[in-house]
DNA sequence: TGTAGCGTCGTAAACGTTTACGGCAACGCG
DNA sequence: CGCGTTGCCGTAAACGTTTACGACGCTACA
């Protein structure tokens, strides 16, 4: 005899008492429910998850999926880290777990996620790294499966996201740059088709015509989203015959590649070129110069995330009522050293 | 009419037929497993997770357990996203799926995984980010839950682990800087009870002794494993009335605060100051100076990983003979421009 | 021809829960 | 006293699989 039965012997009540105790309805005495509880705690029971899916359909769990491969930006370092803890704090108010799904390098996005999704393993899902055109929203929507984004894609539809102030950041950099003195501006965005360089590369186009500067397309830098992308960035710049002034970067890890490309030529940044990376972390505040970035908080952006889901499920409808949400996540331009300010 | 019974009615066969077909038993004709197969491919039909967890009494997943406390070595990089991949070349030649289980900073991490282990969500689970002393390794064996955890711990018990050379690196790390003519060689170890810190420092100490070098206890700087660690161990150091010549880290990004804390005082490793790390990763690798450190294989770590979990579970014993791994997982050190050679 | 063996398949139980439904006693009220 | 209501609980079905068991038809061989 195991599990609920045999608490409900061990009780010598019925097992259908024993689950309407442990579930908190209302059609059970108070002094049977605790003599309920207490025997559970005692005996270390806990409801077998299988068992109480099958029946309920349901998983109470929430997946995150991540992409592995070493060209997607937040992959490399403690990005996610901090938006699971925002994620969490609020899925725990919910009894909900968090489960992290990591995509193997060079498997299909999608494959893997139709995959995952068949194991039922999850209620709802978080997918992060949006591709420009992302089959996954069509396959999650076709589905019916509660699902956010973390990250705008160019697929069309009315599906629920929250991103990054990518446009404001390309703006805000401009401005700061524009008011230096800089007109000859170079912009780094990632090679590959993650959505967020479009995005921030059409923030530098129209933060570049709102000061009257021609966009000149010479000035776009497509690399990989790593240190070595910042060392291609920094050999290109030096081989231009009339150099730009100043770039800004999309990652903010291409900074620490960069830097090593200018002093191998004897040069600096903050001096001798004006950087301008895209997020703060613990790397991009210890480099030297200190880079100018843009600053944003990791964990309120994992709770905003999570109650977004939530709010996209009719499960949770009274905790967060029902809606689509669509949202841009600020950013703080933190000054640093590096663009010469 | 859902699911496999959906499945056979479309055929007009038996549900325990579809089921055989499906999972490949003999005692089924090749044309109507072949029948089924089709059938299941042009319905999408894939099993029910839930029901077929209930059933056979497991889940096809392997957990692994990460900490998101920002002190905790390898939170910060890029370390478990090669990891998984290697994890998972493994697990997919058994149609095993991996699920990261991410412990919030701030909770417990033996009440989480006893939370996570109630759900039955795994079958095995692989656990890093050892103490020094871990509770989770007698609850593990206690509930008879095949596991395996990167990182020795000093908890007694044949508890099957990998673990990196900690010992080795510090050796080799030694005999490079005394054979550089250094004698007085400090050593950065972090604050907190994570295992590796307390071999290191070992290593260390037995290192040293085997030159002849008595150990200096004012030479080991417990700090916590960030680059904000690094600037205060520069500081440290540097308020010194007889400062090193030379430092070793446990943890590579230590430089980066250990090299802004140099160059704040006009300093450089290197020339004034002989560094060895402990990890090479992207950023170690950009920094300037490059750093010297040790180089290791993520994916064939993790694949390594995975194999021994699956050598402890009885059910995968014709892949792998059952067995305790308990491996010292070899690093090659690679020369940089921070130590002065 | 009888029978043993084999290949193929259907039947039904079992996994551990949740929950709709009904029953029973106690209680209140006209 | 009759009857509806309420509080509490037991019964049993259902969720979607897997698998032990037995049945059936056929072949081969004595």
């Amino acid at each position: 005899m195991k599990g609920i039965r045999r608490l409900a012997q061990e009780l010598d009540i019925s097992i259908g008492t024993v689950s309407r105790a442990l579930n908190g309805r209302a059609d059970v005495s108070a002094e049977t429910r605790q003599r309920v509880l207490e025997a559970a705690a005692a005996m270390g029971y806990v409801p077998n998850q299988a068992g109480r899916s099958l029946r309920q359909g349901n998983t109470n769990a929430i997946g995150f999926m991540i992409e592995l491969g070493a060209d997607v930006n937040g992959g490399n370092d403690n990005f996610f880290m901090g938006v699971f803890d925002g994620v969490q704090s609020v899925l725990a108010r919910h009894h909900l777990d968090l489960i992290v799904l990591p995509c193997p390098t060079g498997e299909d996005p999608a494959v893997y996620l139709q995959r995952m999704m068949a194991r039922r393993l999850v209620d709802g899902l978080i997918i992060s790294a949006t591709h420009r055109k992302d089959t996954r929203i069509d396959m999650l929507t076709k589905m019916r499966i509660p699902f956010i984004t973390l990250g705008r894609s160019n697929t069309p539809g009315d599906y629920p996201w929250i991103d990054l102030d990518f446009d404001g950041a390309a703006r805000r950099a401009i401005d700061r740059l524009v008011s230096a003195g800089h007109s000859r501006i170079a912009v780094a965005v990632p090679s590959n088709d993650i959505n967020l360089g479009f995005i921030f590369l059409d923030g530098y186009k129209a933060a570049l015509a709102r000061h009257g500067i021609a966009f000149d397309p010479s000035m776009v830098f497509r690399v990989p989203s790593s240190e070595l992308g910042g060392y291609q960035l920094g050999h290109e710049l030096l081989a231009m015959k009339d150099r730009p002034s100043a770039v800004i970067l999309n990652y903010e890890l291409l900074a620490l590649g960069l830097y090593r490309q200018l002093g191998e030529a004897g040069l600096q940044a903050g001096r001798d070129l004006a950087v301008i990376g895209f997020r703060e972390n613990p790397v991009s505040r210890y480099m030297s110069p200190r880079l100018t970035c843009f600053r944003l908080s990791l964990t309120g952006l994992g709770a905003a995330i999570g109650e977004a889901l939530l709010a996209t499920m009719p499960a949770y409808a009274e905790a967060y009522p029902l809606g689509r949400t669509q949202r841009i996540w600020p950013m703080e331009l933190v000054p640093g050293e590096s663009d010469g300010a």
